[in-house]
Parts: structure tokens; sequence; C-alpha cells
DNA sequence: ACTGGCTCCTGAGGGC
DNA sequence: TGCCCTCAGGAGCCAG
């Protein structure tokens, strides 16, 4: 579900209400995630006081004393701060108590989130240790996505959605980035030159950037950390607009699979 | 090293 | 109403 604005704003949403205070109580329901929910989480971090919540691409860290707990929210996951003791609704695995009368919850139908303890650099850790530059950071440039690209065959929209290459690009942003820069999907990514992967790398840049001005995007259940939706719904050109007219030439817009994702394009704008 | 395909899981929606 | 199919904001893992 979540991409990258998602995520943000998730952690824009929760961190006020977890930062400096202690947890009082973990409490699991379903340990039965991506990976199994480490056996001593509760141990480990009861009685631990939170310090910031970081973001490095879909992931997010949030920094507990010694160790750091890595959340991932998969296609269906969400965190919500409630007032203690609400009652745990369907697919509610996990909830942090904390010491300010309210708590931390996980809630994540398909289970395909993650949720494990580091108590290492969480740079070190697989998860982590070979992500891509942030798109919104100093490192992402088109120069980055052209020297990448070179010798691959893959389709760019692919390419873009690869955590290795850039974090955070999801299958919504990916079709909106390429119509932006009006680039078609399909184009095997070493045959795009400079100039257009300077266009891509910016509208990659400010579509996730208005994205997460909007709050993020909610298709069908997301909601950042108080229950609220995202609004960027509304702005999206292409996405799940197959057989609409586009926005700049009224051409049909097109959808179609790349790499097992439903993808759009406007065989008009894109090439 | 790259590529495409499969997989985990639940729920919603459409066709018959 | 029920059954079966497809599809859904991710991404690790596996052969070839």
């Amino acid at each position: 579900m979540p991409e990258l604005p998602e995520v943000e704003t998730t952690r824009r949403g929760i961190e006020p209400h977890l930062r400096g205070y202690t947890v009082t109580a973990v409490k699991v329901r379903e340990r039965r995630l991506r990976w199994p929910i480490p056996d001593d989480l509760e141990q480990q971090l009861t009685g631990q006081i939170i310090g910031s919540i970081t973001r490095r691409g879909k992931y997010l860290l949030l920094h507990a004393g010694p160790g750091i707990v890595l959340l991932h929210l998969g296609m269906s996951g969400s965190l919500r701060v409630l007032p203690l003791d609400t009652p745990w609704q369907k697919h509610d695995h996990v909830t942090l108590d904390l010491s300010n009368g309210l708590s931390l919850r996980l809630h994540d139908p398909r289970r395909f989130g993650v949720l494990l303890w580091l108590d290492a650099a969480p740079a070190d850790h697989p998860l982590l240790a070979k992500l891509g530059p942030e798109p919104l950071g100093n490192h992402f440039s088109g120069t980055h996505l052209y020297e990448q690209s070179r010798g691959r065959r893959v389709a760019v929209k692919s390419f873009i959605m690869k955590g290795q290459v850039v974090v955070g690009v999801g299958n919504i942003y990916a079709s909106e980035a390429l119509f932006h820069a009006g680039i078609d999907p399909r184009q095997p990514a070493g045959q795009i030159e400079l100039p257009r992967y300077e266009c891509l790398a910016a509208a990659i840049r400010t579509i996730l950037g208005a994205a997460i001005a909007q709050g993020g995007t909610t298709l069908r259940d997301f909601v950042n950390g108080v229950g609220e939706p995202g609004y960027f719904r509304q702005q999206l050109a292409v996405y799940e607009r197959g057989g609409e007219p586009c926005p700049l030439c009224d051409t049909a817009i097109i959808r179609l699979k790349i790499g097992q994702r439903a993808s759009y394009y406007c065989p008009q704008c894109q090439h």
C-alpha cells in the first residue's frame, strides 16, 4: 500500500505522540508478518524511551534506547496513535503502550509488513544495506539514474521501482512520474539518455514532494498516524484511469501490465 | 550481473 | 447466496 509519501506522512503523524515517551508495555497478538516478530521484542522494548522516528525509503525506524524498531507497512499496513486500551480491531497485530496515555498500533490485513528489533547499526542490516539514494535527498539525480541504467534492458518503470536504484517509488508514483516526464513506461532503461533522466528525476522529486504535502494518496484504506486519509488521489493524472482522457491531450489512457504490475500511460504524450 | 516469475496473505468485486 | 476468478500502495527470493 504505502509508498514514500504515505510512509513519510505516517512518520510525521506519529512522531509527536511518541518522541520522549517511555514504552510501558508491548502487546503482540500476531507474530506472523513477512518475517516473524522476534520473540524477545517485548523484553527488549519495554521500558525504553522512544527517541526520533526516522525513515529510510519505505522503512520506518523507531529509535528506542539501545536499539531500533524497524517497521515496513507492506501493501496493507498502517500505524495509528490511539488512546490506551482501545479495543483490538481485526488485523491489529501489535500495540506499544506509552507513558503519555496513548498507544501505537500496527494494523496489517495482508501481513506483508515487517517489524524487527535491531540492536546494531541499521545501515548494516541486510534489508537496508543495499538501498539506493533517497529521491528527495542530495544523492539522487538524473545522472544517477543514467549511470545505473547503462546496459539494462528492464522497462524503465520497473527500473525506478527497484529499491537498489532509488528508494520509495512504488506503483502509483512510478506511473505518475513517467507521465509527467513524457516517458513510455515500457522503454528499456538502458536506452534512455541523460536529458530524459534529468527530466524523470525532477518529476519524481516533484510528484513525491507534492504527494507528501497532500498527506499521501488514499486509494482504499491508507490512513495517517491519526486516522485521516491522504488527499493526493485527485491529482493522479493516469493511475487507475485506464480508458479516461489524458489530462494533457484527451487521448484515452492505456492500462497494461509491466513486470506483473498494473501500469498506466498516455500513448500520445509518452514515448 | 540481470531478468522475469513466484511468493507471502486477506478482502473486495465481478461474472455466472 | 455461493463459488470461482482477478486484482490490490511491496519486495525478497529463485531459477535460468
